[in-house]
DNA sequence: TCAATCACG
DNA sequence: ACGTACGTGATTGAT
């Protein structure tokens, strides 16, 4: 028997942070009502427990605060519109018969150390959810805990059982009451020992066990003396933090695991409290009432008839079909363990554990490979899974996501759920099955069967739909020629990744540690005062209130501090200057150093994900990790770059289009002088610097190039006077003048400015030469500042646009010429104007010839297009 | 979650 | 009269 125990307070809080505000028509928030209800049907769903209890903290003061009274006390108090979240989610748990357990004097963890403990007695396993880590003391055979955490915007859980906490921590769950007793904890303000932290604790814990075993063995050459002394002073104190650590596993609690064997829900209750909360889709799910008729329906079409082949035979013959149908659509879990696939009126569930391995492999490789055409949802995101099991494909002719990005790229988000609302305007049911924890599968779960279901549907439907709409708006050469072959190559240079050399990234990182520490030591100094430097507020605080600096700028919030403001106070004050270092190498150290260390895998590369869908121009982004942003313009944050390698004994390619944007413009506006110059292969810079200031272009000085060089940026993003001023630190006047300047020696440019803009407004949308669209409702605003974003935007769209285009279909070329002619380079990375390939050091020249061919070859425009590559070990060689 | 900051093209 | 350059993502602190 199992028994899940959830730490009520801790789920609603998470819930209450991580979702958007959600309140009824009348005021009433709910999003951690929702966000806790939601999380606890993603667990059973998960999880199979045959009984279930809830626990909360209550107001009153605790056992703890006896012993110590400013326990907790540096806990601000919680949200109002939280508090009242409180009882509401206990009504729900009590419509739903679920036991809810609290007790004054009591903290929800030790409630759940006591409810853990009666479970082992009777010979029950226990799992506990919670978010919070102290938790993890109770971990034993019987007792496990499934930990809640938010990474990446996303919630995943991970559970733990004795064996995962030792790989993690290095020591028995027990002694995290030990580690916790040495380092204490800022957030429940249990003081632990002065002067050590995580890293000390963790070393002494791991090497003596427990805190009375640490204090025995003080003279051990394996304590330092400086740790030694801090231990001596903190003895009383860590004894202390030991007894608040512990959870008490005795709390007077009337409890028995039988209460807690789930039963149904009070339908009439839950329908209730459902209602008040306006919680219309749980209404539907949960069956409380009859779906109102002019509602889609929530699950798969009817109409479908849907099998379950699972033998080789039954699976032959799907093959066979699949391979003379025109297109199937599907969806499949990112273990690739169930498909759902819908062929014409007829639906097919293929469940993997069902099926023996051996059937189930050839299957898989007939599925994905040459013949049967494919139609998915995000099929880059297959293609990376299929690459990391090795199963060859071919024949993805569709996605979903894409087509709907092409056809509105202004979305925040293209899920399939989404995508089937604002599209189909159709309800999907949650789905678990691309969730991480795809061995929650096993079994038949029939809500996440019609959860495939109706998604295979959904992608079906959503073919048709949005097929018919890129060929209405002539977009089917950009979908078939760029994005779906881009699918491909993203995801074979997702699943290659970016060799890095993680001991020099590690000793980079030490030492800007060090210079870190120095300069705080140096600001604190200087302010007079220990504060958080990261805290723009208390920082503004100091600068702007103790040490009277004058006020450059305000943000909403209260003093700007932003490297603006730092640059204009740096003659001022001494601090300024060190405050500037320490920005920058934080920065270098937490984003960079630290963030990248962590996702090195195992066999020493970094993998990052692309992200197709996230842009409203065409362009690719990149995340977890970023490495469309590894500094380059100073001297220091470009150290990183050296941290960037080819494998073995290859070498690295990096190939840059020069001025691509541009050129772009020459070409899009025909403004005469601009291609000229282009076409003459001259410093396009220069040459502006000339027109602008009339001097003779051999004749222009460094100030006036670098100044020329802001206006040709800024004209590409639809320049104002006012931003120029800044950004040259001149006077406005001056700023508009080189405008004026520009636009009359560079007449074609002004005039696509204005034409347009002028087009825009009457089509409502601006595109690039592939017929990219971009949609500017904007445009129609009455206010002011939206208008003028929106025809700075129409102005910068197409070319930024376009240039996107170009590097995504050079990508496809060089990856097919790598492929065509036998080499064994391959792409790694993109940076918007910048390809990065690697390839063994004799293929080198080959590849880079390749890559500056196809990028510059990719379309015939009125001014050249030019790319240059360089080869080198590292990235910052190759630059 | 939101705001501020700063890394990139 | 208005506010002020295009496109991103990660980290940190505060709420």
């Amino acid at each position: 028997m199992k028994l899940m125990v959830l730490d009520g307070n801790s789920i609603i809080n998470r819930s209450f942070y991580a979702i958007r505000n959600l309140t009824t028509s009348d005021g009433l928030s709910t999003n951690a009502v929702y966000g806790f209800i939601t999380t606890l049907q993603k667990l059973l769903n998960e999880d199979s427990p045959d009984a279930l209890c809830v626990t909360f903290d209550t107001h009153a003061p605790t056992f703890r605060h006896d012993m110590y009274e400013d326990y907790k006390a540096t806990r601000k108090p919680m949200p109002e519109d939280l508090a009242i979240q409180l009882p509401l989610t206990k009504q729900v748990l009590a419509a739903m018969n679920i036991p809810v357990y609290e007790l004054d004097g009591y903290e929800a963890d030790d409630l759940i150390g006591t409810i853990a403990s009666a479970c082992s007695e009777r010979g029950w396993d226990c799992v506990i959810v919670t978010g919070d880590r102290d938790t993890l003391q109770l971990i034993d055979d019987r007792v496990h805990v499934k930990l809640v955490s938010t990474s990446g915007g996303k919630s995943a859980t991970v559970e733990y059982d004795e064996e995962a906490f030792l790989n993690k921590y290095g020591f028995r769950p027990e002694n995290l009451i030990d580690l916790k007793a040495l380092m204490g904890d800022s957030s429940d303000n249990i003081p632990g020992v002065a002067g050590v932290g995580v890293k000390t604790a963790t070393q002494l814990i791991c090497r003596f066990k427990t805190l009375e075993e640490v204090y025995e063995n003080l003279d051990s050459p394996d304590i330092k003396p400086a740790v030694r002394k801090k231990l001596e002073e903190g003895r009383e104190s860590a004894f202390m933090s030991y007894r608040l650590a512990v959870i008490d596993k005795t709390a007077p609690l009337e409890f028995k695991p039988e209460d807690c064997i789930r039963t149904e829900p009070d339908n009439k209750a839950l329908y209730e409290i459902f209602t008040r909360l306006e919680f219309s889709r749980l209404i539907k799910q949960f069956n409380l009432t009859y779906t109102p008729p002019e509602s889609q329906p929530v699950s798969a079409d009817p109409e479908i008839r849907w099998i379950w082949p699972s033998t080789s035979e039954e699976l032959n013959s799907l093959c066979s079909l699949c391979e003379k149908s025109e297109h199937v659509s599907f969806v499949a879990s990112k273990s690739l363990n169930m498909l759902s696939i819908v062929l014409g009126n007829n639906g097919y569930v293929v469940n993997g554990r069902d099926i023996d391995q051996e059937v189930y492999d050839r299957f898989l490789n007939v599925f994905f490979g040459k013949g049967v055409k494919k139609a998915s949802h995000d099929i880059k995101s297959l293609m990376t899974a299929l690459l990391s099991q090795s199963i060859e494909f071919d024949d993805f002719i569709y996605d979903t996501a894409l087509a709907t990005y092409l056809l509105n790229p202004n979305e925040t988000g293209y899920t399939l759920q989404k995508t089937a609302k604002n599209l189909l305007g159709r309800d999907l049911p949650d789905s678990i099955y691309d969730s991480n924890n795809n061995n929650v599968l096993s079994g038949m779960d029939s809500d996440n069967m019609e959860a495939l279901k109706a998604h295979a549907l959904a992608v079906e439907e959503l073919y048709k739909h949005t097929y018919a709409k890129l060929v209405e708006q002539g977009m089917e050469e950009l979908y078939y020629s760029i994005e779906i072959p881009l699918c491909r190559v993203l995801a074979e240079m997702e699943h290659t990744g970016f060799a890095v050399d993680r001991a020099q990234l590690s000793a980079f990182g030490k030492a800007l540690g060090e210079s870190i520490s120095v300069l705080q030591h140096d600001i604190y100094l200087l302010a007079g005062e220990e504060f958080n430097i990261n805290s723009t507020k208390q920082l503004g605080h100091v600068l702007f209130d103790k040490l009277g600096l004058p006020v450059v700028s305000k943000t909403k919030t209260g003093y700007s501090t932003n490297i603006e403001v730092l640059n204009k106070l740096a003659d001022k004050h001494p601090i300024i200057e060190k405050l500037i270092d320490y920005r920058q190498l934080t920065k270098l150290k937490s984003t960079y150093a630290d963030g990248l260390i962590k996702v090195i895998s195992p066999d020493g590369r970094i993998r990052t994900s692309f992200n197709m869908t996230a842009t409203a121009t065409g362009r690719l982004s990149s995340t977890e990790p970023n490495l469309q942003n590894i500094p380059v313009r100073t001297e220091l944050g470009g150290e990183l770059r050296k941290m960037f390698v080819a494998s073995g004994d290859w070498l690295l390619i990096d190939a840059d289009y020069s001025q691509i944007e541009l050129r772009l413009l020459a070409h899009i506006s025909s403004d005469p002088v601009m291609k000229s110059a282009f076409e003459a292969g001259e410093d396009i810079h220069r040459v502006t610097a000339s027109q602008v200031f009339g001097v003779n272009p051999r004749e222009v000085t460094p100030l006036q190039r670098s100044r020329a060089k802001a206006v040709n940026f800024g004209i590409v993003y639809g320049i104002s006077d006012f931003s120029l001023a800044q950004d040259l630190k001149i006077s406005r006047y001056e700023a508009r003048q080189y405008i004026d300047s520009y636009l009359s020696k560079y007449s074609g440019v002004g005039k696509y400015m204005k034409d347009i803009v002028e087009k825009a407004k009457k089509e409502g949308f601006v595109s690039t030469i592939f017929g990219r669209r971009r949609y500017l409702p904007e445009l129609k605003s009455k206010n002011h500042n939206i208008r003028s974003f929106g025809e700075r935007v129409a102005l910068n769209m197409p070319i930024q646009g376009t240039a996107a285009d170009i590097i995504k279909l050079a990508m496809v070329r060089v990856r097919d010429r790598f492929k065509k002619e036998g080499l064994k380079a391959r792409l790694l990375l993109q940076v918007h104007d910048e390809l990065i390939a690697e390839a063994p050091a004799s293929e080198a020249e080959k590849a880079a010839a390749i890559l500056t061919e196809e990028m510059e070859n990719v379309i015939k425009l009125s001014v050249p297009l030019v790319a240059e590559a360089h080869i080198g070990k590292s990235w910052f060689d190759a630059k």
